[in-house]
DNA sequence: TCTATAGTTTACCTTAACGTAAACTTATTG
DNA sequence: CAATAAGTTTACGTTAAGGTAAACTATAGA
């Protein structure tokens, strides 16, 4: 039988609350089972949630997250599956991730030059005070 | 005569609002001049403002990027200069913050991974259909 | 049987980051 | 001189992402 989580522990494991988890269900990024009124989660919902929280520390919004996880997520085989016009959609929508996630990446890259310099000048003046 | 700027030139060259400019300004990030009642933003408010974009574009609040910014901006040289634990502090706060940008990089290549492997997926769904 | 412990729903509160509207002041221009 | 256009302050509104409190249920252990 397959692995499944209480709220308490997927918040432990993820170091967020329980009332992050209902948030984000409520958001239609999870959707757990119930076991009466209790919440089960499978080892999907904890998958999402991890992405989830991915998102969210390189500055996407929950609304961007749900988006970008339910289309990398082919979740959806239904009937008549995708058709080219939708798969040519997704490609497009992976375009334009990537160049979004590209810029961040040049942010990143120039704050750490920058972090570079300052800390190659703080280390000189504490060498020039200690001699 | 150094370069200045009113408050709608800054605002259209960046993409945001007089608004969020006076927001800024409320925040400590900028600190314009005046001419009368009016703001007269310098060449250090528009480096200020663009490593405010840039890093909220990766994550962080305004409130991390006046910090980030606070600390990379040498412009405390009050009279009795860095002490040597001033400067051991900046080297630690720096750490930290390299930190957290490798983690962000991370999430983001891990990301890029994910797309990069649906959109195979994709365009083979595609070639097929196409066959 | 009493009491922790984990869980639930409902509902209002909070913070960040602005948006929006009102009411008013210059400065320029037809 | 009237009318834009750009700017100002003050103040209330809004959205996202939860926090927090109240009131209640279910179950396991002393």
């Amino acid at each position: 039988m397959p692995q499944t989580y209480s709220i308490r522990e997927l918040a432990r494991e993820f170091q967020i609350t329980p009332r992050a988890l209902r948030f984000y269900e409520d958001k239609q990024i999870l959707s757990p089972q119930r076991d009466g009124a209790r919440r089960v989660y499978s080892e999907r919902d904890r998958t999402r949630l991890k992405l989830t929280l991915r998102g969210k520390r390189i500055g996407f919004s929950l609304e961007e997250c749900l988006e970008i996880i339910d289309m990398y997520n082919p979740a959806q085989a239904d009937g008549k599956a995708d058709d080219t016009l939708q798969l040519l959609r997704l490609c497009q929508k992976i375009g334009q991730h990537r160049a979004a996630l590209l810029g961040k990446m040049n942010d990143i890259e120039a704050t750490l030059k920058t972090m570079a310099k300052v800390e190659q000048q703080c280390l000189d003046k504490l060498v020039r005070q200690a001699a």
